[in-house]
RNA sequence: GCGCCGGUGGCGAAGCGGCUAACGCGCAGGUCUGCAAAACCUGUACUCGCGGGUUCGAUUCCCGCCCGGCGCUCCA
């Protein structure tokens, strides 16, 4: 099945797929690594994450590249002022990043490719475009991309920049750039900042180059799909197309996927308005980072996802849905066979939800056939017409949903063990729920014996005292299912 | 100011020219259960921001207006 994949760079939804007998080659921009992630950082690479898991559901095999930037003006000025060399400053961040890419259960690209390890295929790229005419050195040392060497720039954010005018916006002379527009390619070394002695001189590199260069380095010069939030379509895709076209004289990246932002409340997040989530504060108020993938995930990437808390909460509880429906058909004994009616509906259930897929990355919509076949299989259940013939067919179904959602395997417990340790080694300790302490207070051994006490209260009929225990249970976030097939319990 | 996106039930969210307007969550009633939970059933939008237009027919296309968001600067 070929995935049709809206491109920014045509405006249309095109298909996408490698060069036959080619892995598909991706670049997607990756954390700057300063600070801990952001859930809006996460919807992106989350979204990414969906691209490439039905792709491997399809059969295609991948060459996903992404990058760490691990040095930019934020990343320096922090360093400066904590007193820390740089690489001991990032390392911290690019960790704590990957945990949470583990906690999210988002893959690892084939490729992580930092910024400080590649600084001289950079200074090459920049010789490149120096010799080629579109770069230029100012005089204290730092090197511009001449946007006038790049007639199409523009192309991919639809920004016509003909009518600006040089110099309206911007003090040329405090830049020393020949026009307003021209970006940064090398940044001269200022006293006391980390740097790099090269060939084009002392200083490090600006951020639009290092993902040109590293792209090239790993998917050649031209490549299948360049992935990222919204807002680095520009100025940050366009610049790594004025530089990297310009170089090469070949199409850089030939499809574009932008991932639109997140809101929070209706409004943007940002740092400055104080109203952003990282991954741990939410799995420290007790979300469970399975419903955080989900509500995150939900959302089809081109439209903006406004998160709230809410929305955990039913992500939440359809995760339990599904979850319970699972152990009630991988647990439950059938009889065998098959049942006509059921297999045509897990069919059907299947191609709709791989349809909806690949229609753009329609998440929304492909949740809805694999929804109704829990009911329908339930239905089935509650009046004994499946059989396992059935089962098996709809665990496959269940397991294709799981192979891009990735939520009904529960991976919930150690993800929100690593928060509360982390807070507790950080002095955050203040920020772990209480409820979520209080949940996490009973052993599985202390929950049998209570569940034991109960049966046994049960069987004498003293109602009262089973209901007791199943009440203390419920305060400690143990929920008790009585089924035919026995007692099933579960954390909330 | 210029540009882009969106406004669908209590909430989230699909659908985008004609099917009873998906799906999830919530709520109400019912079945089952010692009672619950889980599961199932029924009900929850006579209608898709408002006003025009095109069409045999519009939530879906066009125009205008109102409201929300985003971009044009570092930002996922």
């Amino acid at each position: 099945m070929t995935l049709r994949l809206f491109n920014t760079l045509t405006g249309e939804v095109d298909a996408l797929a490698p060069v036959p007998g080619e892995p598909l080659r991706i670049y997607a921009c990756g954390p700057t690594v300063y600070d801990y992630g952001h859930i809006g950082n996460f919807r992106t690479f989350l979204q990414i994450d969906v691209l490439r898991r039905f792709l491997e559901l399809n059969g295609v095999p991948l060459r996903h590249v992404m990058n760490i930037t691990d040095v930019d003006d934020r990343i320096i000025q922090n360093t400066v002022a904590a007193g820390v060399a740089i690489h001991e400053y990032t390392a911290r961040f690019e960790q704590a990043f990957f945990e949470d890419l583990d906690a999210l259960r988002i893959e690892r690209p084939e490729i992580i490719a930092r910024a400080t390890e590649h600084i001289p295929r950079m200074v090459a790229l920049i010789e490149r475009l120096a010799a080629a005419g579109a770069a230029y050195r100012t005089e204290e040392g730092s090197w511009y991309f001449r946007l006038a060497a790049f007639p199409e720039y523009g192309k991919l954010s639809k920004k016509d920049l003909s009518g600006m005018e040089d110099g309206a916006r911007v003090d040329l002379d405090r830049y020393e750039k020949d026009s307003a527009r021209d970006f940064a390619l090398w940044k001269a070394a200022k006293p006391g900042e980390t740097s790099w002695d090269t060939a084009v001189g002392r200083g490090r590199p600006g951020w639009h180059i290092e993902c040109s260069a590293m792209a090239m380095e790993y998917l050649g010069e031209s490549f299948d799909l360049h992935a990222g939030g919204e807002d680095l379509m520009f100025p940050h895709h366009e610049n790594e197309i004025a530089q990297s076209e310009t170089a090469t004289h070949k199409p850089f990246a030939r499809h574009w996927m932008h991932v639109r932002f997140l809101l929070v409340d209706g409004r943007k997040m940002s740092k400055s308005e104080g109203n952003f989530f990282t991954l741990r504060d939410l799995l420290l108020k007790g979300y469970k980072a399975s419903a955080i993938r989900l509500a995150l995930v939900s959302v089809p990437y081109r439209h903006q996802l406004n998160f709230t808390f809410d929305s955990l909460t039913d992500a939440t509880r359809a995760i339990e849905r599904l979850r319970t429906f699972h152990q009630r058909l991988a647990a439950g004994s059938f009889a065998p066979g098959e049942n006509a009616g059921l297999q045509a509906a897990a069919r059907a259930a299947e191609a709709g939800y791989m349809a909806a897929l690949a229609d753009d990355l329609n998440t929304a919509e492909a949740r809805a056939p694999v929804f109704e076949l829990v009911r329908t299989a339930n239905t089935a259940i509650d009046e004994g017409q499946l059989r396992c013939g059935d089962r098996d067919l709809i665990l496959s179904v269940l397991g294709k949903f799981d192979a891009v959602f990735d939520v009904i395997g529960d991976h919930d417990e150690e993800p929100t063990r690593r928060a509360i340790e982390w807070a507790r080694q950080s002095g955050r300790e203040s920020d772990i729920a209480p409820e979520l302490l209080a949940r996490r207070s009973m052993t599985d051994e202390q929950v049998e014996m209570l569940l034991a006490e109960r049966a046994q209260a049960k069987k004498q009929r003293n109602f009262a005292r089973a209901d007791q225990i199943r009440g203390e249970l419920a305060e400690k976030g143990i929920v008790i299912e009585d089924s035919k097939e026995g007692v099933r319990w579960k954390r909330k």
